[in-house]
RNA sequence: GUGGUUGUAGCUCAAUCGGUUAGAGCGCCGGACUGUGGCUCCGGAGGUUGCGGGUUCGAUCCCCGUCAGCCACCCCA
């Protein structure tokens, strides 16, 4: 056996680095259309660069060594610190709001799984300076956008969103103690995934970790599906509306831009605990059937924490590998676009210059061209050119040269006529811009 | 990192109860096809059955280990 890639690693064949480039040329495009500017930084960074936002524990997760200078080091696996510092640097020169994005290759130390490996690349999309709903919105608009951009509707992603704000506040309303809150959201984080035994504990008050009853009522919490139904209960809860009144923004945004569609208010939407502080959201695939295709949400004291200024922002991150799955399980993974866009091919041995010639003459005006590089039939030549996908074939033999001229064959419309060979191409060129 | 499960040709799969030389389709290469492609037909290459060990007269098949994929846990920045 060869040897393969590490766990976790891909090798790109012409196929898969065909998806990714279309991925990757959609995300530029989209974020483009949303006025944001693509930078990009290190991906190898100071250790301290991570342990700083997520402790030491991270370390296990991390492709950490330390180089030939006796530094520590890391490969990213994540962008944001790296967006802080370099924000951190020049923000006082930077209009706001700052609109930027990114595309690079990340690593993590992680046992690889179905649409989780050890290197990705990823879209980061952060939008810092404006603490106003509108600047989620347009956020989450984006990353919807990004959704269509493949062509995957409403009835193929959505979007769960959730507000830390709303959450804190309905927990409150039911009993959890401020010092209970980091407890009860990694509950609600993990509910999906409890064992029907430890929810019936946590409904009947056997789980004694919240006060009684309070255990019944954040399970009502997590139970709440849309905002007709959240804003109920936060119309009933004191301070609730306060609260609330973000996300209804934002939703009346979303709906404004026509996307309300693709939105699921849903609170069980937690994600990190440890920096998120208002707007949060996840996308998946409708049937859920894949992990998380995109995730961000609100930080506003990150930047500070990490760069030492303060300003709030709110972004996300897509990987390439979820949306691959899901394009390839919806047929929306193209195909590799052809390579050619001529063949060149000789009847006979002393057509050979010339097709040269020609070729290279194609080649300087920008045209995509390939001839066989050994003496073949004719038949074997366009079996070639068709294998390639070329859209054109210009055929040189005796009697052409002897005219003047070369046959010009359509490979898809199947047709073929004489052209002079002074003209081909210009021929050329205009029946490859229709 | 823990537990479970699966590994046969480039791809998708087959191989009787443990039995002789591990097969097929697609793909690839060559030919039919000496001035005309997609079709068809013929032929060929390609395998240490993931790897290592064990049981057995004999292992793709049973056992152990290991590596890799997948699933769950963990994590999800």
């Amino acid at each position: 056996m060869q040897p393969q890639p590490l766990p976790g690693f891909r090798d790109f064949y012409p196929a898969e680095f065909a998806l990714r480039a279309h991925i990757f040329d959609l995300w530029r495009r989209t974020c483009a259309r949303y006025g944001f500017e693509e930078f990009d930084g290190p991906p190898l960074e100071p250790l301290e660069l991570y342990t700083a936002k997520s402790g030491d524990e991270i370390v296990g997760q991390l492709y950490n060594f330390i180089d030939k200078g006796g530094r520590e080091v890391s490969l990213r696996p994540e962008l944001t610190p790296t967006v802080a510092r370099m924000v951190a640097a020049r923000a006082g020169g930077m209009k706001k709001p700052i609109r930027w994005f990114s595309i690079g290759q990340m690593f993590r130390y992680e046992r690889q799984q179905r649409g989780r490996l050890r290197e990705f690349f990823q879209l980061n999309c952060d939008l810092m300076g404006e603490p106003g709903p509108l600047a989620d919105a347009e956020i989450i608009a984006l990353a919807v956008d990004l959704m269509r951009a493949f062509g995957l509707g409403p009835a193929e992603v959505r979007v769960r969103l959730s507000d830390r704000r709303v959450l804190q506040a309905l927990l409150r309303g039911a009993g959890v103690t401020e010092a209970q809150l980091p407890v009860a959201y990694g509950v609600i984080d993990k509910l999906e995934r409890m064992k029907p035994e430890q929810v019936a504990e946590l409904q009947d008050g056997r789980d004694t970790r919240f006060g009684p009853g309070v255990g019944a009522r954040l399970l009502q919490v997590a139970a709440l599906r849309g905002w007709p139904a959240v804003r109920a209960a936060l119309d009933a809860t004191e301070g609730g509306a306060a609260a609330g009144a973000p996300l209804g923004e934002v939703l009346d945004a979303l709906g404004a831009m026509g996307l309300a569609e693709f939105v699921d208010v849903d609170l069980t939407i937690v994600r990190g605990l440890a920096y998120y502080t208002g707007t949060v959201f996840e996308l998946f695939d409708a049937g859920r059937s894949l992990r998380a295709i995109a995730g961000g949400g609100r930080y506003d004291g990150l930047l500070n924490q990490l760069g030492g200024v303060d300003l709030p922002a709110v972004g996300f991150a897509i990987g390439d590998v979820v949306l691959g799955e899901l394009l390839h399980e919806r047929g929306l993974a193209p195909a590799p676009p052809a390579a050619v866009d001529v063949f060149a091919a000789g009847v006979t041995a002393e057509d050979l210059p010339h097709v040269l010639r020609l070729a290279h003459e194609l080649r300087d005006q920008g045209l995509r061209v390939e001839f066989a590089l050994r003496a073949e039939g004719l038949g074997k030549q366009l079996k070639l050119a068709d294998a390639r996908q070329a859209a054109f074939a210009v055929v040189i033999g005796p009697d052409d040269r002897a005219r003047g001229e070369v046959q010009l064959k359509d490979l898809r419309g199947k047709t073929q006529r004489a052209v002079p060979a002074a003209t081909v191409a210009a021929a050329l060129r205009a029946a490859l811009e229709t």
